[in-house]
RNA sequence: CGGGGCGUAGCUCAGUUUGGUCAGAGCGCAUGGUUUGGGACCAUGAGGCCGGCAGUUCGAGUCUGCCCGCCCCGACCA
């Protein structure tokens, strides 16, 4: 490609982006904003998309994935039929057809999917079979945020497996999660894998595959030393030496708190450290109040709780059920002098005394609080979130807080959508059973914003050359000198006939505007053809180093040549 | 949905406080010339519904109200 026919017009400044990334995608010419969180792909963008996507694709086939093309526009039916028109509510997009049959855009597609196979599927002889797309995907996100990060529309490869029991699925998930880690080392993206919940979809073994950054979205607790890692909503943590109080039981005091009703308020008024009060959290435990303490500077999981209480669902007590059970606006509630309900008592607490709660009396706190003493605790219970210094679940070592850039998503759906949608087969004894599912997302855009995120200097993007719009370009310094024209016309003949993918820059530009253009496109492998081009030498460089060598024409031709090799074989396409 | 910011030339912005020589700058673009190894220089020129609507006023880019759009934080989120 001629770089005066190339359309990538490159910006010197941008408003309306503040991740480095981002910006450096739409100055390179890469994206154009159409809406919020709407873009435009331009041929450099768009070159990088599908070499994403032909990555994913060759490791999805590699691992018996067999690619399919699903329709955008479903049935709103067929989401009323899982139950999840109503759980994703206005996030699904919703148009009418002309005779006013209700549509949605496909978000996801597990709906369509599952009904194709349902309707196919019959034997235990057609199964295991996993179906792929790499298709355009819609949702109505509340804020679109960071680009390419988290649009409205987005390009996704979303693969679904079809197993006759439980352990099938277990081996396709693990196949899978072997082929995105390949995936993503031949984007030469770092990676963690992390434990997550299962969000609106559901499902069990939920991971994720990060890359940490500044600019992620999803906050993370990675162990410091090994390879554990869980978003802090489901992260777990070892064992953790909890020592019993041994200081003196001082008297009981009351504290007048006027209005002081956060952690917040009353650690400032009090004078003491958020770890010094324990926290009353009043929960509705299947209608029934309970009463939950936690640590102030901790934060009470109510999944925790709700498992440790057998209940089937556990929320927040209502304003009305905290004034009965403490008698007191909401802000004030302590265990002290609580009746007829069930306390239960995070563990670390065992290690506190003399620490503050609520007085459950408008305006009033309690000091020198003592369990055992002041009040029952009719369970102890680990009921608190990680956070950062808890021990490692796995190795012990302390956990540390970090954000990431979710790049795809794995789990297993059970029969939660070929149940409802009737995906069956008969066994080898003609029983019917419900297929057994799994669910593996790649953002394929998102991957876009993640290696421009990860993969960059001051002046521009450097792109792998797994993923590079092109892989070398020709700098002709000044067209003008017929000497570097023609060697530049030369070069770029010959590496395209060896089959390399080269822009050459034959624009009538000042050096330094193609010197800083070619370095914001980032394009790998760099040929400079300028005043030594008489002497039948040029210049040649990766993207992001410094050192240049000064070489033949010919040496130029067989270093693309062997970068280009040696990047794509190291690759391993297995 | 809550909080904050912004909307003026293709881009980045000044001008809004205090209504009236207030339609501006730099970059980009076009033409001519000089330049040619890291976003050159000179000259000339084109380019604006000052986000929209409705008010206030003799007069609105500037004040008021409503609306729309974009960005950021939060809530939310495969």
């Amino acid at each position: 490609m001629r770089a005066s026919r190339l359309f990538s017009p490159t910006l010197r400044k941008v408003a309306d982006a503040e991740l480095p990334g981002h910006r450096l995608l739409l100055r390179g010419g890469f994206i154009r904003p159409l809406a919020s969180g709407l873009y435009s792909l331009l041929p450099l963008g768009w070159r990088v998309l599908q070499k994403i996507e032909n990555i994913v694709r060759e490791e999805m086939d590699h691992v018996d994935g067999q690619e399919t093309l699903l329709p955008t526009l479903h049935p709103e039916e067929l989401w009323v039929r899982s139950g999840r028109a109503s759980k994703w509510g206005p996030e699904l997009m919703r148009l009418t057809d002309r005779n006013n049959r209700v549509f949605c855009l496909g978000a996801t597609h597990e709906e369509v999917i599952t009904a194709l196979v349902a309707a196919e599927a019959r034997s235990y002889r057609q199964l295991p079979i996993m179906l792929y797309q790499i298709a355009t995907k819609f949702r109505d996100e509340p804020r679109p945020r960071g680009g390419l990060i988290r649009c409205r529309e987005f390009g996704m490869k979303d693969a679904y497996s079809f197993d006759r029991d439980k352990a099938g699925t277990d081996a396709v998930y693990d196949e899978v999660v072997e082929a995105y880690k390949r995936i993503l080392k031949r984007m030469e993206l770092p990676f963690r894998v992390t434990l997550a919940s299962g969000g609106y979809i559901g499902g069990t073994d939920t991971r994720e595959f990060m890359l940490i950054s500044e600019a992620g979205e999803d906050a993370l607790l990675l162990c410091s030393k090994c390879s554990y890692g869980a978003s802090p909503d489901v992260a777990d943590w070892g064992e953790k030496e909890i020592r019993e109080r041994d200081t003196e039981m001082l008297a009981i005091e009351r504290a007048a708190t006027p209005g002081m009703r956060t952690v917040e308020q009353v650690t400032g008024f009090l004078s003491v450290r958020p770890s010094e009060i324990v926290k009353t959290i009043i929960c509705s435990a299947d209608g029934k109040p309970v009463a939950a303490l936690v640590r102030g500077d901790h934060e009470l999981n109510l999944d925790l709780l709700k498992k440790v209480l057998g209940v089937r669902s556990i929320e927040l007590a209502g304003e009305n059920m905290i004034r009965s059970v403490t008698r007191a606006p909401v802000g004030f509630a302590g265990p002290v002098g609580l009746e007829n309900i069930k306390i239960i008592t995070d563990e670390e607490i065992k290690a506190l005394a003399n620490f503050v709660t609520g007085g459950n009396e408008i305006d009033l706190h309690l000091k020198n609080v003592n369990w055992g003493r002041d009040f029952e605790v009719n369970q102890w219970a680990r009921l608190r979130y990680a956070q950062p210094g808890d021990p490692c679940l796995v190795c012990n070592a302390p956990l540390e807080a970090a954000r990431g850039i979710e790049l795809a998503h794995v789990f297993k759906l059970g029969t939660i959508f070929s149940a409802p949608l009737d995906a069956a087969y008969l066994d080898e004894q003609g029983e019917r059973h419900f297929i057994e599912m799994g669910c593996y997302g790649f953002g394929t855009t998102r991957a876009i914003a993640a290696i421009a995120e990860y993969s960059r200097d001051e002046n521009g993007i450097i792109w792998p050359l797994s993923v590079a719009p092109y892989q070398v370009i020709i700098i002709v310094v000044n067209m003008e000198e017929k000497a570097q024209a023609d060697l530049g016309q030369s070069l770029y003949q010959a590496l395209s006939e060896k089959g390399l993918e080269v822009v050459f820059e034959d624009r009538d530009e000042r050096a330094g505007v193609k010197f800083k253009d070619a370095d914001l496109t980032g394009i790998p492998l760099q040929i400079v053809v300028g005043k030594h081009a008489a002497d039948g030498r040029v210049e040649v460089r990766r993207r992001g180093r410094q050192e240049k060598d000064l070489v033949s024409p010919e040496q130029a031709i067989e270093w693309c040549d062997k970068e280009v090799k040696s990047a794509l074989s190291e690759e391993g396409i297995s």
